[in-house]
DNA sequence: GGATGGATGTCGAAA
DNA sequence: TTTCGACGTCCATCC
């Protein structure tokens, strides 16, 4: 369902009564305004605003993967006519923010019936994470999970473990380039499991590490273990839809 | 300009002519999948796709603000007929990653010619910094600004300044709310000061902090300062195009 | 191109 | 609701 060049009356009434109905784009000459956190003025130009049924607004241009400004979920979105114009208001309510376009001209609108679907994503930290914890020779030989995401007075810890000699070892996990802040997180980890638990020590496990994470993983006397995604990866997508088979290594 | 319910090829074609000369939004019924540092699929849905001539690729579903899948700015996309069907390719170079549309149905191709315009943010943490260097009070009475973003070997330091006694002082500044890696950072930033320059003493100002990140400052003995963004904000906008004044309070 | 940190980050999970 | 950390984060900036 689309109009084309419709009158500022036609657009609203169009955007008021289709806006929970499915996803409406906007094809528009526009001016705007966010007022919120912070502000912005959005300068009149052609964009692409996008409502979306659970409250997103999006003001795209055409540069960027960020919208211009936009609203999340949850943002009322209403049409008004002031003067004969047609405005665009969103309003987020918490944090207050709002959003108006002050539409110059509109090109079309189109109402497009898009169904709801999600992707479930592999590959992710949390994908390392299990597949360290039933292959812990990779980070390691001779360690015994104590647990997964373990909380502590300093954050959650990727994977806790014992080592032979009864030590506490704590596991960071990182599934791309690890930097400074992720070896201050581990040394975090450490010092709390120290003192809540007895001695321990720490492994940085990722795909890489910046210089200057070395050098602060050198001086706080932490390990650095290099994994390659890719072959998790592959693993992942052979398997696909296979549960966990129980019957498996536990060292 | 537009096309509706056109033939794969026409569309194949509509895509690969005008797919760097503006803003191309496809309303469609596809499937997909990404490949690269993760990978995930997309189920056959509607969805609305946008090609933007900078090469960005997003696919939207009708909720969230974020895109189910999508690529950057500087990837390649290409359509391509195979076997009848349309295809959209997207390849971001580096990292090598893919994604890839199978069309089950196109609905409609439209094509925006968008200027390129930008939007200047105000409410910044950099205009927090501006406003506090301006105005040190603020943060404490009787301090001396040292310098702004300045480097130590833990990072950049928001501001640096000396107090009466000689002290030196870290200030790290956050628009909103504080938590625990704030105060963290702030620590790294006095331990890099007190060791590369001398006695050095922390103050986290921010809107607010959580409890957590406030037990970690009395921990390491930090000052915090509340300050209300919503006062930035009304001299940010009132004062709008105005150059600084260069006639300024120097304490 | 790597490194670093902010962002109206967004999003999901847990307490 | 608040807190917390990951994210295919994206993005500007600086080196």
């Amino acid at each position: 369902m689309r109009i084309l060049e419709p009158e500022p009356r036609e657009a609203a009434a169009f955007i008021n009564t289709n806006r929970r109905r499915g996803l409406i784009a906007i094809f528009c000459i526009c001016g705007g305004t966010y007022r919120g956190r912070a502000a912005a003025e959005l300068p009149v130009a052609p964009y692409l605003v996008v409502i979306k049924p659970d409250g997103t607004l999006l003001v795209h241009g055409s540069e960027k993967a960020t919208p211009l400004v936009w609203n999340p979920p949850g943002s009322s979105n209403m049409a008004v006519l002031e003067g004969g114009t047609l405005l665009l208001k969103s309003l987020r309510p918490r944090p207050s923010e709002s959003v108006v376009l002050k539409m110059e001209r509109v090109l079309e609108i189109a109402l497009f019936d898009a169904g709801s679907s999600s992707v479930r994503l592999r590959g992710t930290e949390r994908d390392l994470v299990d597949f360290l914890v039933k292959n812990m020779e990779v980070v390691e030989p001779g360690l015994d999970v104590v647990g997964v995401e373990v909380p502590t007075e300093a954050g959650h810890i990727d994977i806790l473990a014992v080592d032979g000699a009864g030590e506490y070892v704590v596991v960071e996990v990182k599934r791309d380039v690890a930097d400074h802040e992720a070896v201050f997180q581990l040394r975090r980890y450490v010092e709390a499991v120290a003192k809540a638990r007895g001695r321990a020590r720490g492994i940085l496990v990722a795909s890489d590490i910046t210089s200057s994470a070395f050098h602060y993983l050198r001086e706080y006397n932490l390990k650095f273990v290099k994994v390659k995604p890719g072959e998790l990866m592959e693993k992942l997508l052979n398997k696909s839809s296979c549960e966990s088979s129980s019957t498996d290594m536990r060292r």
